[in-house]
DNA sequence: TAAAGAAGTAACTAGTTAGTGCGTTAAGTG
DNA sequence: CACTTAACGCACTAACTAGTTACTTCTTTA
C-alpha cells in the first residue's frame, strides 16, 4: 500500500491542478451569483467559497475583503455591458434603426444577465460607494453617452428626430422602461395579476418599449 | 428619602407612560427607515429597537419575527401610496390632465417617500414572498389599474388618445421612468457625470417624463 | 384596593459570520 | 534534484445577531 491514496477509494480527494487565474475566475463567477441573489449584506463569503469550489482563504488572498470582492464583481459587470454596447456598431446604422436596436439590446441584455440589475440595485443601496472608486467605468460610460448623442444629432439633422433631445434623459429612459419591468417582475406580477415573465408578455413589452422610444424621439 | 428616584438625579430614568399603539407605531417607523436603508438582510433588529426607543422584546411581542415586521412595513407602504392615488380623484379630470397629474404625483411621491422604492427593491430581491401573502394589496392595486384603464378609455373615445393602449404597460412605464431615475440616482450621477438630484435636474426630469407619457398616449 | 393582565426591561443563548494564523503541497527555476 | 515561490486548506476566533427567558412595573377593573 502506497502512502498516496489509490484511485477508486476516497473520491473526495482532489489533486487539484494549481491555477490562480482559474480559481480567481471561479470565485468571481460564484460571487456574482451570490451577491446578485442576496445583495452585498445578505451574501455569505462561505457560500461563495463553496460555490466556487475554492477555499475561503483564497477569497481573502485574491480579493482582500468581501467589499473589495463586491467592487470587482460590479466593475466587471459594468465593463461587460459597456463593451457589448460598443460592439453594436450603432454608428453604422440609420438613426431610427440604431435607436431601436439599442432598446432591443438593452432589454435582451437585462434578460440574459439578471445579475446585472440586482448588482446595480445593491450598489445603489450603498450609495454607489464602490463605483465611485472606479475610473475605468467612468470612461466607458462617457463613450456610451456620446454614442447616443451622436445618433440623436444624426437623426435631428436628417429631420427624422426632434432637435434638442437630451441624450442623458433618453439613455435613462431607455434603461428605465426595461430595467423597472424586470427588477420588479415579482411584485409586478402580483400587483398587475399577470405573469410578467411569460414569453408573450416579454415580447409584448419589448414592442411597447421600442414604440415608446420612437414616439419620444421622432419628429 | 423616598424609594422612588428624585426628579433631578438619575436623568436616564424614564417613567414612560405605557401606550401599546404608540410603541407599535414607533417600531414601525424605525423599521421602515432601517429596512429601507439596509434591506431586509442588512437591517438589524437591535438598531430598530434602539431607533424606536423601545425594547427589542417589544418587537417580538408585537410583530412575532423580523420577517413579519418587514411584511407589515411593506404592506403599510403599499397601502399608503394606493390610498394617496385614490385621493387624486383623476376621474374628475380631463384625460390628458388626469394622466399628467398621475405622472407628476408618482414622481413626487417617490421623491417624498424614498423608503418606498428601497422597500420594493428589497421585496423583489426576495421574489415578493411577503407581498404574495397580502390580500389587501391585491384589491387596492386592482382599483388602481382600473382607474388608469378608465382614463385611457375616456381619452380614446374623445379622440385625444390612441385606442388600444394596455393600461398595465402604461402603468409600468409611468412608474418606471420615475422609479429608475431615483433608485439609481447614486450610480446614475456617476455614470452620467451629472448631479441627478440637483433641483433643476429633478424639475427637468419631471417635465421630460410628462412629455414622454403624452407622446406615448396621444393620438 | 387587591388581583390580573398587559407593557416594558435586562441579560442571556445558540448559532452565524467575516476574517486569520499557520501549516501543507504543487510547480517553476537554477 | 534541491530550493523557493505561490497556491491551497484546516481550524480557529472575536464579534455579532435573531430570538428568548424570566423578571419588574404600570394600569385597569371588579
Amino acid at each position: 500500500m502506497s502512502i498516496t491514496n489509490e484511485d477508486t477509494e476516497k473520491p473526495a480527494r482532489k489533486p487539484r491542478t494549481r491555477d490562480a487565474e482559474a480559481t480567481k475566475a471561479r470565485i468571481l463567477e460564484a460571487a456574482k451569483k451570490e451577491f446578485s441573489k442576496n445583495g452585498l449584506g445578505g451574501a455569505r463569503v462561505d457560500v461563495i467559497a463553496e460555490k466556487a469550489n475554492a477555499n475561503k482563504r483564497m477569497i481573502y488572498h485574491y480579493f482582500e475583503s468581501k467589499e473589495r470582492l463586491f467592487q470587482t464583481v460590479l466593475e466587471d459587470a459594468y465593463i461587460d455591458i459597456r463593451t457589448a454596447e460598443q460592439k453594436l456598431k450603432l454608428d453604422d446604422l440609420e438613426p431610427k434603426a440604431a435607436l431601436a436596436k439599442l432598446v432591443q439590446f438593452t432589454w435582451e441584455y437585462y434578460l440574459k444577465n439578471p445579475e446585472f440589475i440586482t448588482l446595480v440595485n445593491s450598489e445603489n443601496l450603498h450609495r454607489a460607494k464602490h463605483l465611485k472608486k472606479s475610473e475605468v467605468i467612468k470612461v466607458a460610460s462617457r463613450k456610451f453617452v456620446n454614442m447616443v448623442g451622436d445618433i440623436l444629432e444624426r437623426g435631428a439633422s436628417k429631420g427624422v428626430f426632434r432637435p434638442g433631445i437630451d441624450p442623458v434623459q433618453l439613455n435613462i429612459t431607455i434603461a428605465a422602461i426595461g430595467y423597472y419591468y424586470l427588477t420588479n417582475r415579482f411584485t409586478g406580477s402580483i400587483i398587475f395579476e399577470r405573469d410578467l415573465m411569460a414569453k408573450e408578455a416579454i415580447d409584448e413589452r419589448l414592442q411597447f418599449n421600442v414604440d415608446t422610444i420612437m414616439r419620444l424621439v421622432c419628429a
